[in-house]
DNA sequence: CTGAAAGCGCTTACAG
DNA sequence: CTGAAAGCGCTTACAG
């Protein structure tokens, strides 16, 4: 079972150049002398030593994927659709973790990844451009999904129109108090995500005249807790909100959660909408904007795996951006806002204090005329069209009725 | 930023054994000449190449880690805690994503894994006689985390006297008809957990009294989606539950949502518990028994660690089998059964066909009296301990009382 | 089509 | 403490 290359051609009576050729399925051999090299190496169950044969051709075999975050939806969709990809390609995949500024510092000191990986592929990280130099030295094929870098191939979304067809949607709906429920915007090594989606969200906004109120923003985390967080402080605060946009569905559902201990109905007094379309979003009917993460996450393997077999030849070293479409999913969590609410609707929560708590007496749920609808209406962004236009998406409703929003 | 061992050692003026040593912490290096290769290397930007020195050296510097699924929250949970164990100790994770049939006997095979790595990590993945006889032909440490192998060290939780911790709590809550949504129990291949848990389910009621009645199980494949449907299916069955046991959270929520389409009310009409403590289940309030994934992790990754650096050592093939503990977490899903609900509770959907459709004049919250207890109520399991005995957990709610349970 | 040989860049006994 | 040299197990020009 630990045969190693020389007794093979021992036991076949070649060459160990014979044996190897013959193996890796080269040119140059006899289909008769391949095919008893072949058979004998099964029976003795030999295969090469991944070790020696980088160490003798120059090549690593191998891809580094390097995420900040294993454990959120995102990072473990783009990893499950990358996978396969690479395997099919006869790609080892070797997996890095980066998390705190130390761990970057190691990765990205070249020693990591040079001489050990012929092609990395990196998700949504942002780099400062110390970091972008290093790979660029590295000198082999570099691409990235959920953040495009300069010089680099990626996969991305136009995040600032995905965000405009939730927002959108809500403005749609008569909301004039929507909210945003950011993930964290501030800390510079964040990527271009939250930036964007922020942007997308404000621009809807200020179309809409209803102006930008910052007591309408607050940050979650990009987490389930964080967006619970969030949504406390937003109905916490003077004027809440009447509709909710949070930038991801593990945010949003913790948002969710905040409302129904405020008593807060959803749809009935907040709407509320997600990002990512995880697989829990359509078992609690949370309205989110789709991203298509397997998608993207089998498109930029794909790219890196074409950077690699391509080699330098032409066009290798071009930095393909592709752009993918996204789509408003509505389904239950969203509905026309309340004639005139205002304040009065969140009496309960409206005393200037997080309330946390459970709100006795009141009911969280799906209002009868709004269930009805789901999962029908979706609308295309414009897709591999970076471009911040106002969007006029085709919705269509269950009744079938198109609609112009 | 590409120098080889050789430039360092001409630049150094000693032999290359003197930078490999220096370069490596070995004895037997004056420290001045050490700190000079040290300081010259550094400005070489020299590393030594991954390859060569496996090669030289015999040793692989690397782990695989063998998952069936990428996707779910459990598996990611783990990489993400094993994750930086293994970084810690200087060694690379390859990932091996073992999904079908093919990849499994492509992966064990021996020669994917064999001169590749020097230990493996299996998540939650059964095996076959044949290839549990591969793992160990490969004569290297092979760790488990989520099922027990014969033979090899392992990190795992007592899925029956966990499930039973579930069962339990509904039984104990006055509910007569507690139904099971199980992970595919059929599938050879699938791992113990989904049949202890399924056993630990049972023996609570049979000791009940209620007896079994398979009218009460379904299965719903440890997804969302899975979980959804199974609770429709229980749900258009002649006599539907009144209480629900779903083994992972994913598929409890799915039935959460299930359960608000068919105008039931959690825990009114019915309630639920999950398995795993997800953490959207917290924003959720659901109910649910917390197993420490992250822990597992953790845990099974040095266990791996351990094993590598112990080399041959006494004890070193030792298999060591930890069962880590596990506790009910009482949140929002779950009250008391309806003094004598009877069918009469669900004329909506007792119609005898699956319902997934919306029910208009229905609702679904959570009542006043039960939203303030919460994520105060956990009952430790034995922990160490494999035993499937009655399980007399300790429960404290919220104002303090103790329980019996 | 086939083989002998150099070489990939290290590590590790073995001498000194 | 230090160095010269063998060797890890392959791949790849280079001859034939």
């Amino acid at each position: 079972m630990d045969a190693t290359i020389e007794e093979v051609a021992r036991r076949a009576g070649v060459s160990i150049a014979t044996v190897s050729r013959s193996l890796r399925g080269r040119e140059g051999v006899s289909p008769r002398t391949a095919e008893r090299v072949r058979a004998i190496a099964h029976e003795l169950g030999y295969s090469a030593s991944p070790s020696a044969s980088r160490l003798a051709s120059g090549r690593a075999g191998t891809v580094a994927v390097i995420m900040p975050f294993l454990g959120r939806w995102f990072f473990s969709e783009v990893l499950d659709a990358a996978e396969p990809v690479f395997r099919e390609a006869g790609l080892d995949l070797l997996l890095y973790h980066v998390g705190d500024r130390e761990s970057r510092r190691k990765y990205f000191s070249v020693d990591l990844l040079r001489k050990r990986v012929e092609g990395v592929l990196l998700v949504s990280l942002p780099l400062t451009d110390a970091e972008i130099e290093v790979l660029h030295s590295l000198g082999i094929p570099v691409c990235t999904v959920g953040v495009a870098l300069e010089g680099f191939r990626s996969v991305t979304i136009d995040d600032v129109s995905a965000a405009r067809l939730a927002a959108q949607h809500l403005v749609n709906l008569g909301h004039e108090r929507v909210a945003l429920i950011a993930g964290d915007t501030e800390d510079p090594t964040l990527c271009g995500a939250p930036r964007d989606r922020r942007a997308g969200y404000r621009s809807v906004l200020e179309e809409a005249g209803t102006g930008l109120d910052p007591g309408l923003e607050a940050r979650g985390d990009f987490t389930a807790a964080g967006g619970a967080m969030a949504a406390g402080e937003l109905f916490a605060r003077q004027h809440p909100p009447t509709a909710i946009f949070a930038e991801s569905d593990e945010m949003a559902i913790g948002a969710l959660g905040t409302l129904r201990r405020l008593g807060l109905r959803v749809p009935q007094d907040v709407s509320v909408v997600g990002f990512d379309d995880h697989p829990l979003a359509a078992a609690l009917e949370l309205t989110t904007v789709s991203q298509g993460v397997a998608d993207q996450g089998r498109r930029v393997a794909e790219q890196l795996v074409a950077s690699l077999t391509a080699g330098s030849g032409p066009g290798a070293g071009a930095s393909e951006q592709v752009q993918l479409p996204t789509r408003l999913i509505v389904r239950g969590t969203t509905a026309v806002a309340k004639p005139a609410a205002g304040p009065s609707a969140l009496a309960g929560a409206g005393d200037g204090k997080p309330r946390l708590g459970p709100a006795p007496g009141t009911r969280h749920g799906t209002a009868p005329g709004t269930v009805p609808r789901r999962n029908k209406e979706v609308a295309p962004t414009p897709g591999a069209v970076g471009l911040a236009l106002p969007i006029r998406a085709q919705v269509t409703t269950q009744k079938g009725r198109a609609v112009q929003q």
